[in-house]
RNA sequence: CGGGAAGUGGCUCAACUUGGUAGAGCACUUGGUUUGGGACCAAGUGGUUGCAGGUUCAAAUCCUGUCUUCCCGACCA
């Protein structure tokens, strides 16, 4: 087998595979500008699948979108104290225009929490008006040091909901029912299972009064925040002055949220899913579900595949077909990069035969099958993939979830065979920067559902309060 | 941002050590033959060596700076 684009193998050197597979599946191409990709027609269309699925599940839940100024003056910015004491260190500046040096420098927006609190406090005057529901799907700018595509870029693409609410109460469940939102969107659609939980006070968003958040393990074993749901308290709200009049004709300041999920959401696709071959997708976020392809230049065989293609395009199944002069071969492994769920060929021994060649992507299996059960076959192939990626996943995930009882078996766990590790916590913030020592290694989330795996902190022997998932992160 | 490595057509690399103004394979174009796992033959197109400066009669080659990429740390979605 010739291979032109060749792809590092993932057991041998992970993050070159990761790139190998961006690049080979032409997701994203480097530009001059550190930290900025070119997204390509390939990972766009995936991101507009996101958008597409996501958008709608926060709109039935009542959002709705705008789009707020991508530049922040510096004194908005400020308002929030541990908010700019998190981001300033991170943000770009704009101090010229044209050929005028600016009073105040504007930043570039890392995130919109300022600009939200700006654009409700004239917005809001009652009770009545609450809540405020509100999601942008717009790009953001943070000057990361180590930059990779889609993983950790400088410019991000991403939505951002900012929610404003009248009781604490019904902020706390906004916080949560989002993060279910997430965790819904990706095992259902990205077949990636999640853990989820509360990020500890040192890893909670800056300005936040605390921060939900789901994460994901990636196939070497290194765990990815796939996105986040925050709580702010009114500490914003009392920060910018925003108030309402109540139901008791008193000032009061209201309750707010935020939550937001990025492109790196393909980036966990690719670490979850993908294989030596390239990009694998689950069929429900896939932008091409199937791919036809005639081998053979008999015309017969070719408006045959159009045919097939027009079927498969009535019942709602994105298909195309691929009839370009390159050898089957080239397409087979075209489109296996590229992580089209099924491929269905055609030939003319298929064509003799009344039947087709259908091939999945999870699987090394090819099927013949009857051309008159296309349907059927390749639906419920697209079903089977889909859950089969999942649980895939999810036995990885179990299998690579640990738990530890004192620090010499969190050691051997992290340095040898990373994952998941459950232990127990003090709650003492320096046992967290201990455990960093090893390897990086951080605490992923305090989870809903505790488990009693010891009396003490596996760190420094005290009393435990929580069960908390630690791990090597991204 | 610290420590290390690297930048030569779209990609992978050669020429650099010992300065004399670039070469191969793949890709691409055209014609022909092919088509069930990355086809074959033939003829072509494409670079002045990341960028800026310096040394020199002469720089891909030596020097300085800078940008980008990769790896290891610190920071983060």
């Amino acid at each position: 087998m010739k291979e032109n684009n060749a792809i590092t193998n993932r057991d041998v050197d992970f993050a070159k595979w990761y790139t190998d597979v961006v690049r080979a599946a032409h997701l994203a191409e480097y530009t001059s500008v550190k930290g900025c990709v070119a997204i390509e027609p390939n990972g766009y269309a995936i991101w507009e699948r996101m958008q597409q699925t996501l958008d709608k599940m926060f709109k039935d839940l009542g959002h709705v979108n705008v789009c707020l100024p991508l530049l922040i003056p510096e004194s908005l910015l400020q308002k929030e104290k541990d908010h700019v004491k998190g981001f300033a260190p991170e943000v770009a500046w704009v101090t010229r225009l044209g050929n005028k040096d600016l009073e105040e420098r504007l930043c570039i927006r890392p995130t919109s929490e300022t600009m939200f609190c700006e654009y409700w406090k004239n917005k809001l005057k009652t009770y009545r008006d609450l809540p405020f529901l509100h999601n942008q799907w717009v790009n953001v700018f943070r000057n990361e040091k180590e930059t990779r595509p889609f993983l950790r870029s400088r410019e991000f693409l991403w939505q951002e909901g900012h929610t404003l609410h009248e009781t604490k109460e019904e902020a706390m469940q906004e916080t949560d029912r989002m993060l279910n939102v997430y965790k819904t969107f990706f095992e259902e659609y990205l077949a990636i299972p999640v853990i989820s939980g509360k990020k500890t006070e040192k890893e909670k968003f800056a300005g936040a009064e605390y921060t939900l958040t789901i994460e994901a393990l990636m196939h070497n074993g290194v765990c990815l925040q796939s996105a986040t749901s925050h709580f702010f308290g009114n500490g914003f709200a009392k920060a910018f002055d925003i108030t309402y009049l109540s139901r008791e004709n008193k000032r009061e300041y209201p309750y707010q949220t935020s939550w937001g999920s990025t492109t790196r959401m393909i980036a966990a696709l690719i670490m979850v899913h993908g294989d030596n071959k390239g990009l694998v997708l689950p069929p429900k976020i896939a932008p091409k579900q199937v791919v036809i392809i005639p081998i053979g230049k008999e015309d017969s065989v070719k408006e045959q595949a159009q045919f097939l293609n027009e079927r498969l395009n009535k019942i709602g199944v994105m298909s195309y077909v691929d009839d370009s002069e390159k050898s089957p071969g080239f397409r087979f492994a075209e489109a296996e990069v590229n992580g089209i769920p099924v491929r269905v060929e055609i030939g003319p021994r298929d064509l003799a035969n009344n039947e087709i060649t259908l091939a999945r992507r999870d699987k090394d299996e090819k099927i013949t099958v009857s051309i008159d059960v296309l349907e059927d076959k390749v639906t419920s192939l697209l079903e089977d993939i889909q859950n089969n990626l999942y649980n895939q996943a999810k036995k990885r995930m179990e299998s690579m979830t640990y738990t530890a009882k004192n620090m010499d078996e969190f050691k051997e766990i992290i340095e040898n065979h990373p994952g998941f590790v459950k232990a127990m916590w003090c709650g003492n913030q320096e046992c967290e920067e201990k455990i960093k020592e090893i390897r990086g290694c951080k605490s992923r989330c305090i989870p809903e559902e505790q488990e009693h795996i010891s009396d003490t902190c596996v760190c420094c022997g005290k009393e435990a309060k929580h069960m908390v998932y630690w791990g090597i992160q991204y």
